[in-house]
DNA sequence: GATGAAAAAATTTGCGG
DNA sequence: CCGCAAATTTTTTCATC
């Protein structure tokens, strides 16, 4: 995690390789781009030590999982000051999948996925309306992602 | 994509660490788990086959490349017919990288990572409210983002 | 289905330009 | 900083249980 690193045009096409396909063999991007497989090594390990790459991960379809709901649930706090302690809470929620401290019209914004309808309505009434310091909640429900990508290097 | 899958604790078990580490070596899970390189090949590929496993990918973390900023917008429009045509205009759009169509207070709901607030007001200003079926936008700024996970098998 | 060993392929390292 | 090539490790296949 250095941070100063600047990324040239290889690189650029290492990073869009490998966030369409993490697995794709370094040997592959190699012959692809006209270098030997130790140069590819090489320059993704320094986009690793650069916090450039942060990981990589296998993507789940969650439906096939049985998480048919996803939808995302904005959240007003009765005070600013709440928000470490409401965090936490969320944190703990594995529905929660993703949160976000906002400005505009909410404090708190969380991606949720949940099994079923029943579970959303479980979850936000018994789960996330139950925690003292919310004042109140609004649910937009997605019916449809049609885009989902990363920021192009 | 055969759908049909029923997985079993091992499944689970691998996806699990396939999610944290799309990299990681089948031998070392076979020997973490007790089965040989093998069978974790054979499950890996089933898993894949149905539509449960749908990529790899290099988590790049987007500030590193010079995106400072991220917000989500949500957007109103004059007619809900108008979906289509709103949603390959945004889809031109590199900064929105993810889409949402979405029951509630918005229509359709977007993540957008840009590279400065005045790289946003461009955005915002020129590309997207210069969409004439757009009706209205509500920007929420993201300051921190404390939660980012995926569902659990 | 799973296994284990063999064959094929890819990763990783270090020397030399 | 790059490429080459050897040494190591991993993936993938397949006959067998």
């Amino acid at each position: 995690m250095t941070e100063n690193y600047r990324i040239d045009n290889l690189d650029k096409a290492l990073l869009s390789a490998l966030q369409q396909d993490a697995r794709v063999p370094y040997a592959e991007l190699a012959k692809r781009h006209g270098v030997s497989a130790g140069t590819v090594h090489v320059r993704v390990e320094k986009m690793k030590q650069a916090g450039i790459i942060t990981g990589t991960q296998a993507m789940v379809d969650p439906k096939s999982l049985g998480y048919q709901v996803c939808c995302f649930i904005g959240i007003n706090l009765k005070a600013a000051g709440d928000y470490p302690k409401v965090l936490a809470k969320l944190q703990a929620l594995p529905e929660v999948v993703e949160a976000y401290y906002t400005t505009g019209h909410y404090s708190i914004f969380t991606k949720i996925q949940t099994r079923s309808i029943d579970a959303l309505h479980h979850l936000l009434v018994n789960q996330i309306q139950a925690i003292p310091q919310i004042q109140s909640t609004e649910t937009l429900l997605s019916l449809q992602q049609p885009i989902q990508r990363q920021v192009t290097p």
